[in-house]
DNA sequence: AGCCACTTGAGACTGAGTCTCGACAACGAG
DNA sequence: CTCGTTGTCGAGACTCAGTCTCAAGTGGCT
């Protein structure tokens, strides 16, 4: 597992940047500026975090690009979109390849971890019902270690 | 775990109705309406579908209302919602209980399945995060069996 | 430098979901 | 059965995330 939280400063703009133009994405202005935006948060934000920070800042980005930006990072799976308890919607950094978020519900911040046993979930539902699952949402909740009570185990 | 699929004919209207009346809601036509509606429909669907019914059926049910007859009854479990994969939102009518769905990616069909796992895979992601897991969300998404190719196994 | 396709910002647009408010109806009391 | 209270209803205004359009701008290749 890596428990690499989500380090903002493990990652930078230029690696960013190379990935996008690796993609066949032009590298622009406005894009750097919605990556700095990015990185500049810790664990999981939404998209009124980053248009309120970009107005803030008086980056001249608008809105749409902000949307058009997270969609692209969100294909090449350098940001991932979850759905929270409360409905809304957020993102958050990542890396590539499988696997799933622990969000904290105070600050936001998030860990990833591993595949954790989901696949033989998966295989389990597949033989009690059979379905053949294709994909699967996994999104955990909770406190991060911060803010548990002392009291807490 | 109840491989009761989601049966239709399993539960009535007036099930739905006593335990709104034991939640404390009024049993009025509007709500029954919508009830129907919930039961005709097999598997996932959203509140565009009942809408859509409640106007070609002349129910007289406004939109407002089946908003909020669905956010009764997902306080009282009585339906559940989810996020589907392409961002939209649908709901499944399911028992109270702690369970997951599968639901078909094809027809919309689901089948819920109970813990199956998730507990331990909480567990261990508190151990190696740290975080205090409060809250899960699990969905998984598939073929059911009258969808999937007779090649596969 | 110059060109062309890709991007951009501004703002219109869409559609889900919420809110307001006057009218109405469920249901308990009498 | 009637009445009154109060929860609920429908209509439609409203909000807000997300999308789309289009003319202007710019990245990157030659």
């Amino acid at each position: 597992m890596n428990s690499t939280a989500t380090t903002p400063d493990r990652v930078n703009g230029d690696d960013f940047a190379r990935s996008l133009d690796r993609a066949g994405y032009r590298i622009t202005g406005a894009r750097r500026a919605v990556l700095d935006l990015i990185l500049s948060r810790q664990g999981a934000f939404d998209t009124s975090d980053l248009i309120a920070d970009a107005r803030r800042l008086r980056l001249g980005v608008s809105r749409a690009t902000i949307f058009r930006t997270l969609e692209i990072l969100s294909k090449m799976k350098a940001v991932e979109r979850l759905d929270r308890p409360d409905g809304e919607h957020s993102y958050i950094r990542c890396d590539a390849g499988h696997h799933h978020h622990v969000v904290c519900t105070r600050c936001g911040r998030s860990v990833d971890f591993g595949e954790c046993g989901m696949q033989q979930v998966a295989a389990e539902v597949t033989r009690r019902t059979g379905f053949q699952v294709e994909r699967h949402r996994v999104e955990l909740f909770g406190l991060c270690p911060c803010y548990q009570s002392p009291a807490s185990a």
